[in-house]
DNA sequence: CGCGCCCCGTTTACAAGGTAAACATGTTTA
DNA sequence: TAAACATGTTTACCTTGTAAACGGGGCGCG
């Protein structure tokens, strides 16, 4: 029966990104393997080279696969009332670019660290550059603006802190331990302490520690901020 | 002859750290391996379990030998002439970090994709924090600040587009193909078109493309322009 | 002094994963 | 219909991380 479906579907570039884009999705970006994807499209590993030339290039293609994905959402959205208004269209581009990245977790990560530059990613640089172009920035401002987004122009900042696995387990969070951490830091870190002690007070406000989307949107306000300054008039 | 070298100095944590980082400054990062590292000490590759408890320690630990070389820098620097003036100050201590990092090519990778927080990467944020605190930043703002500048703090932005190898020898660079491609450019990517051509032509005041060390200044800049205005008073 | 124990590196072995090469089978073309 | 081709399979090999058992030399303790 898994013969009359690889019959009815060949293999083909497309079916082999989308697994792996699914295999990522389930089991993260470790969890694709060339045979875990054969294995996801009943097939042997060996199948695969038939249509991508090593994992790299399925790797590298990924990327191009989700940046391809992002393009739909900007497309989708409505035509910039105000093309002047670079501020906001950027903006709005840069958050639309996030929530698509959200539902595939490891496209950063991936996209870190793949440094190609395909079709799907000029594109949306070619449209991310035509934004400012229209706020009145001039080329060259504009090429060192690319660089200082970086990632964050597809809608994410690199974290340098990630828990990966919190699973702090209620039990274990020994109260005299902890109390020592607190004064054996307070004495060598004196200042990350008194911002540990600042913000477990107001812990409540905000679900979690640090809420990603309030950080990014803060760090994207702040770079915007910084470029109008350089919107020569 | 190695093994009277072997007796003379034996194996420890520190020296497998050294011998990781050399291998790393050589070969890159995937050229640390367990064996590539041992095979620089003498020794065979199940000796390291002895001083890491596997490849995952080693590089995590990594980071952190990085980041104290880094926090040794930074000591290394004369005090701050006015504590108040926090934009000098910071600005001082991420080009020191940077200038570290240049000599370890590998290091930002590794940073990126290992989010441990060792007590090197503390102390340093603890200054770094320190220094905005000083200048009279909110607790709340500092916080803020140390997400949005992510490795930008330590002196490096992940780049999207990194060429890897460039390795574009003279006679390869097909005037006709290159032509093709910049009028199916100018179609598709009308934008990436006019800039290409305009930094094309200013090409030679600038050596290559894009200076990295201009391009991270700019950012830090615009980063630190839009923190400023964040400076209620 | 000698005996046993432990520190530390070695040997051996295996599993996971990428990929080359030969092969089989069905389809298309001359 | 036969030859060429496309596509997936089988086998096999290599690299790399790491578990487990081993060995030998130095040091403390009886």
């Amino acid at each position: 029966m898994t013969e009359t479906q690889n019959r009815r579907r060949p293999l083909n570039r497309g079916r082999v990104q989308a697994a792996a884009v699914q295999v990522a999705d389930r089991d993260g970006l470790k969890g694709i393997t060339m045979r875990s994807v054969a294995d996801l499209l009943g097939v042997e590993a060996m199948a695969l080279y038939r249509h991508v030339s090593g994992k790299n290039d399925l790797l590298d293609s990924l990327v191009e696969v989700v940046v391809a994905e992002i393009n739909d959402a900007c497309d989708a959205l409505p035509a910039p009332e105000d093309p002047a208004d670079w501020r906001t269209n950027l903006r709005r581009r840069i958050l639309t670019a996030r929530a698509t990245l959200l539902e595939h977790r490891w496209a950063p990560a991936l996209i870190s660290s793949h440094g190609t530059m395909g079709p799907a990613l000029m594109r949306y640089f070619d449209e991310f550059g035509a934004i400012l172009a229209a706020g009145g920035f001039t080329l060259d401002t504009i090429h060192h603006a690319l660089h200082a987004f970086g990632p964050r122009a597809l809608g994410f900042s690199p974290e340098l802190f990630e828990p990966e696995a919190p699973a702090v387990t209620e039990t274990d969070l020994d109260e005299e331990a902890a109390l020592a951490d607190m004064a054996a830091m307070a004495e060598t870190l004196p200042f990350l302490a008194r911002m540990a002690e600042h913000l477990s007070h107001e812990a409540s406000t905000t679900l979690g520690w640090c809420d990603d989307q309030d950080e990014f949107e803060f760090g994207l306000d702040v770079m915007l901020d910084g470029l109008e300054k350089r919107l020569e008039r």
